[in-house]
DNA sequence: AATAAAAATTAGGCAAGCCTAATTTTGCAA
DNA sequence: TTGCAAAATTAGGCTTGCCTAATTTTTATT
């Protein structure tokens, strides 16, 4: 069994390889954690003894196989997690990430198995991240940004690339929430701002950092 | 914040004075907690100067006020964790403890008021075990162990004093649940042995040692 | 190639929680 | 009252996961 820490790491290894490609870098993993490149480096060499990590020196480091299941599984207990808070305890959506970051530590095969099962193994969590199944397998998800798309395009709102409170609940406050229909009407030139179809005919004005923010699929 | 270890001594801490009165030695904490002495000593020191536990040199040492709340803060998140994994979740009586032991170090107020909203308001644990409220208070549950009973007695099967595996299995197989009425046909003075006529008036004959460790009331 | 900045590592420490071994204190029984 | 055993404490250590400060390595820039 992994400790918290541990579990920590790896998920912040997963993503920063997702987000930037293959080796990631000591100062890039102590920068998200909140730590030290010190304690970084020390733990990296733990973590290499235990082939969670495999270390090129001076090249950084990427999760082995056994590394990146780890940290599936933990990412797919967060985003179970997530759901569970929102869905059956009524959390919204910018309050359930602390709490999940926490309750992903919990160790029990069964208890994530049942969870699953009783939120109906659902494929997205709170901010449409998809959740890996059992297997650690993603759905595929083909979505793109709302930034990338011309005027005219339409689709469904389906994620977020930020999980910032501020930006969730500016979007709440625009009532955009997710799984909407949304229409790209125009885009100013000169300031790129995006003028938005949502549903019920709102129309609405966001910036680009906005528009570079929303997931777009379908 | 305090740690799962405090939290696990304070809890240990609070069913010891619960049990045996008030003041709790050393070799009992180390001992339900798998803990050797000198580490108990350790960390009462530690939880000293917190004021959590008050000391008495050589006489023992109990809890606090402000232990004593903390204590049943972990409690009621313990048995309301069980509830949710029976209830909701399908475990079994018998398989939630270890679970809930994880679960009760979550650090969210607002996760556990609405965890007990929807449950319900509980007001006992799958094992019978009463849930304090949010300010800390057990409903007054006056229920006594079916040894004690006379021939004759009836009542309502409404906890257990043995929380193993092995008596909850023993209990499911023969057939009684919790909140059953049960009734005390005969006790055999010779062995001690108890027939009680459960629901469906079904006789089943059980040791003193079982009857020692049913909780009945009303 | 020289040099400065950035990145990474090493060295030494610390707090939490545990351990073993040694010692002291306490409670009892002879 | 003495003497022993159980209980408790002290002393010294260990691992985990973090820190600061010092040093080394790498990368960029001229
Ligand atoms: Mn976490
Ligand atoms: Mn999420
Ligand atoms: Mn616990
Ligand atoms: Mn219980």
């Amino acid at each position: 069994m992994h400790s918290s820490a541990e579990e920590n790491y790896l998920k912040a290894i997963y993503k920063l390889q997702e987000a930037n490609g293959e080796m990631v870098a000591t100062s890039a993993l102590a920068q998200v954690l909140g730590i030290h490149m010190a304690s970084v480096t020390d733990m990296l060499k733990k973590m290499s003894a235990k082939k969670l990590v495999a270390y090129q020196k001076s090249k950084g480091f990427k999760l082995t196989e056994k590394g990146r299941l780890a940290a599936i599984g933990i990412i797919r207990k967060h985003r179970l997690w997530e759901v569970f808070l929102v869905d059956k305890l009524g959390f919204r959506w910018d309050e359930v990430h602390e709490i999940a970051e926490q309750l992903e530590h919990i160790h029990s095969q069964e208890l994530i198995d049942k969870l699953d099962a009783y939120l109906d193994f659902p494929k997205a969590d709170p901010h449409g991240d998809p959740i890996p199944d059992a297997k650690g397998n993603f759905a595929l998800n083909k979505s793109v940004l709302l930034a990338a798309l011309p005027p005219g395009s339409q689709g469904k709102f389906t994620g977020v690339t930020d999980h910032s409170s501020a930006f969730l609940n500016y979007l709440d406050k625009i009532g955009l929430s997710l799984g909407d229909p949304v229409k790209v009407k125009e885009v100013e030139e000169y300031d790129k701002n995006y003028t938005l179809m949502l549903k019920g005919k709102k129309a609405v004005v966001v910036s680009f950092k906005v528009a570079n923010s929303l997931l777009i699929s379908e």
